[in-house]
DNA sequence: CATGAATGAGAGTTCATTCAT
DNA sequence: GATGAATGAACTCTCATTCAT
């Protein structure tokens, strides 16, 4: 059961991903964060001590729920086809989601920790993005339906071309033919 | 003849970039710039008032320093794939060089802007690198070594991969071998 | 109730004022108010964010204090005479009185205002005053105390009169002499 | 004959002095008068190293050159009331020119000087007035223009009234109607 | 748990003043 | 004499952080 305190944690964490989006890591300050939840400033540090600690339950969180999505997928046998075109799909939105986009003030609260490659969230992002596209291209090829690619080169093509997009888009304007272009050439390469 | 104060000027930039490199925009203070060049506070602010007019030197200045780095080679007649591997070669160096990186500091520095696309730099500098890059793979096509691809899709993912590799490789380690995969896919798409 | 930070500001505004009254308006910083009350820097900035700030509720705090003193007496049917006696002698105080002078704090702060006719308390002031002995003149006049003068021309000598001295005062050595003159010079006119 | 040096001095001192009429002395700066000048910062303090001398410098001047304006005339033995008008004409200019008023300028200065009896300005100024006054209405007296009074206080109020209103309206906007009440009754209680 | 008063460190900024050229 | 680069002190202001209530 949620206890008073966890409802409050979840409350601030969910005011601060707005703030964190909008001015990304260092200019918010714990502040702002009394300000944007209206909590007083003893009441804030109750539950959180830092920025970082926020930031990072935040992280945390996204990193959780973002499970690898293809694997029921393909388990069900759904075509790769199909399947390229639903997360395609999803990757378009993100890329032109400026709004939501953490990617600079993840890049920013990562760049202060000189995180080791232990405990750096970005690095396993990163190969669990390559592991999850991995598996997935495999059984696109295997069924056929993708060519039959060298894997690493274009996984890297996918994910560093998505970041660089969203990163552009946090600090422009959303650039949705951009995006569209980008996807294009994904589904050209890999469709037969 | 240059005087005293631009000489000034131009050490102050030099030392500042490495900083803005190091540390990104926000984290740089003025005083850690007179720490850097061991100019006294007033002394620093005889120059420039704020990090902000210092970055935007800086940046212009590269701007300008990056001119269209094709176009010699073009008029000269040089192979496609000559000049393709040393631009490439460039990329390369740069996505791995996490030293020297600006790519944080410049969309902290943009993003603390809300900058319009009127005077936005980061929006000429792509629009800057398409041309560069529209012209030349015009040439290369022409001559016969490139294949007669969907110019537009290429060129954005040849930005946007590049950059989006840089931003990571100047977050974590750098990353020699995605850098290659990046290239080497890269050619494998424009060479015939 | 009055709160913990009332009593602060309260304390804060006593202080300030025996500083104004010193040295003036601008030769007071924020600094100094600090010392002087033993509050920290940043805890005096919760309650004010500047000198000007802290002296207009000072002011406020006056203009309002200084109601008219001669109405109720006027009320009573006191004699004319006695109550000019009154506040003729603290006049006569406050014009010696160099310690406990705002005036020059207020014309330095006014000065520094450009302040439009609409919200300046100066003005507001001087008409106050005017009508302040414009009634009370008349009560003289009427119960046959006051000669039958030119109200407007001995209420501008008066107020101004007195003014000169405060400011004189302010900045050479206590003149009870003047101050007298002055005084005898008021009732001579006045009194039948 | 002057120097080049003298002609500098004197064109900071002209400069300087609607800089003080405008501002007051402390929000003078020595960089607002190279500013107003364009001298530069070494050049401006080859002549003075403060603007305390160059205040003072300024001052003693117009000292000096207040001489006793009415000593000629009652030489000449002109008319008590016609010298009179004169001088309570240029008063009355004086009273109303806020743009070339010193007077905050002058208090200012002197509060921070915590000035003795011996080099006071202000003090000899008022003693030099007073004694200037004491022999124009002597000289009234005798002609039998001027009404036979005590001197002294209305000295002081000519005096304090003149000072009360030149300072109210260098703060406020030059009020005519004030000055020509004071101008009046000045001379209701001197002419017979 | 929550409030908001208070602390103190540190950033930004401005100037009087000095000095090499 | 004149220039403008450089110094260093002082001031304004903002926060993270602590703590009594």
């Amino acid at each position: 059961m949620g206890k008073k305190g966890d409802e409050t944690k979840r409350y601030i964490k969910e005011k601060a991903l707005s703030l964190f989006a909008e001015k990304g890591f260092k200019n918010v300050t714990m502040k702002d964060i009394c300000a944007e939840t209206g909590l007083s400033r003893g009441g804030l540090y109750r539950h959180y001590n830092s920025t970082c600690k926020i930031f990072s339950e935040i992280i945390d969180g996204l990193m959780k729920a973002q499970n690898d999505e293809f694997s029921e997928k393909m388990k069900k046998g759904i075509a790769a086809a199909e399947i390229l075109d639903e997360i395609l799909n999803r990757y378009k939105c993100e890329m032109t989601d400026s709004e939501n986009s953490l990617s600079l003030a993840i890049y920013e609260y990562y760049s202060e920790k000189q995180a080791d490659a232990e405990n750096n969230m970005l690095l396993k992002q990163y190969e669990s993005s390559v592991n999850m596209w991995q598996d997935f291209l495999s059984y696109g090829i295997q069924r056929g339906e993708f060519r039959n690619i060298d894997c690493e080169e274009i996984i890297d093509i996918i994910i560093f071309s998505y970041q660089g997009v969203r990163m552009y888009s946090s600090v422009l304007l959303p650039s949705e033919k951009i995006a569209e272009r980008i996807i294009s050439h994904i589904k050209k390469i890999l469709l037969l």
